[in-house]
DNA sequence: TTAGTAATGTTATATTATTGCAATAGGAGA
DNA sequence: TCTCCTATTGCAATAATATAACATTACTAA
């Protein structure tokens, strides 16, 4: 993360409490089912990432992490981090070098993001319903594809809207 | 580059000093078309991708630099990339931080990577010939779309079968 | 020639990520 | 309960990737 942005999304009116909250329930209920340990770090880390509501670096989620008096070695983020993108409770943003809280978690998906170049805002949405066809992709070169990072960069709405003035 | 692999491709048959040559010409044909510099330490990084031919780490372009007598502090290596980059002759792969000479530079395109996790090798295809339909998440979204990272990861088709024995 | 711009050289430092090992916690079976 | 096993956490060090800032040189156009 470069440029540390105030407020992405400020146009979006969004309650985030709310629902990071039942995002955080959604996530425990399925850690039980699955019988995963999601143990308070990882917790914490998912936490922040909801809070955010966009992509932030690993060094930012320390941060956050030594203010709520854990344990702030970059180890600690990059632990709880694997182990939140390998369950599908965030993603990476190879882009920005930075993670999201995944907006469908439990369902098997292929995100795609779209990440705006001016207000830092990341959208997730599903490869499939986007226009993407990665099955053509493997017919045609025998490669098999097992994991995808497909991000578009440029201007969000709103930020565009702002542009044309 | 976490893990530094020996000769990624080596399946493939592939002439790369003749192929590498040919590329470097026409790059240089193009920018004094274009009216931009190919000085020689762009150039000399071209060639090392060329010859390379897979993504390497900008340290590892250093390395390269300095062992044929150029200055080797991190921002020659990043510039010259940065050039290569902006006009077309090479690409970043995001997934690996790391370079790639383009297959078909000059022309405009949107290109898409197959990157091997056993053997290393990125191959490159242009996105619309792959299936992808950017216009259409444009259109559903409302986000304006000026760049974009499509890369797969998984096997190749050698490696593929390979591991099916 | 000279002034302006682009490119390079160089030092330092920022940012992102991993390794390795010790300490601890929590569960499964004797 | 005890003990073993494994997963997780704590921590120190360092690796790997990338940029900032500024001096110097080279090229270019008036």
């Amino acid at each position: 993360m470069p440029k540390a942005k105030t407020n992405a999304n400020s146009n979006q009116k969004h309650d985030n409490k709310s629902c990071s909250k039942s995002a955080l329930q959604a996530a425990e209920k399925h850690c039980i089912n699955k019988n995963i340990k999601f143990t308070p770090i990882r917790r914490k880390v998912l936490e922040i990432l909801l809070q955010e509501h966009r992509a932030i670096g690993a060094y930012a989620i320390l941060e956050h992490l030594r203010e709520a008096g854990f344990s702030s070695q970059p180890p600690v983020a990059y632990r709880a981090l694997d182990f939140l993108v390998e369950h599908g409770f965030a993603h990476k943003v190879e882009r920005l070098n930075a993670f999201v809280a995944c907006t469908h978690p439990g369902s098997e998906h292929t995100p795609a993001f779209m990440i705006c170049r001016q207000c830092d805002a990341v959208a997730e949405t599903e490869t499939k319903s986007s226009g993407f066809d990665l099955s053509k992709m493997e017919k045609s070169s025998g490669f098999k594809i097992e994991q995808t990072v497909i991000e578009a960069e440029g201007l969000c709405n709103s930020c565009a809207e702002i542009e044309k003035l």
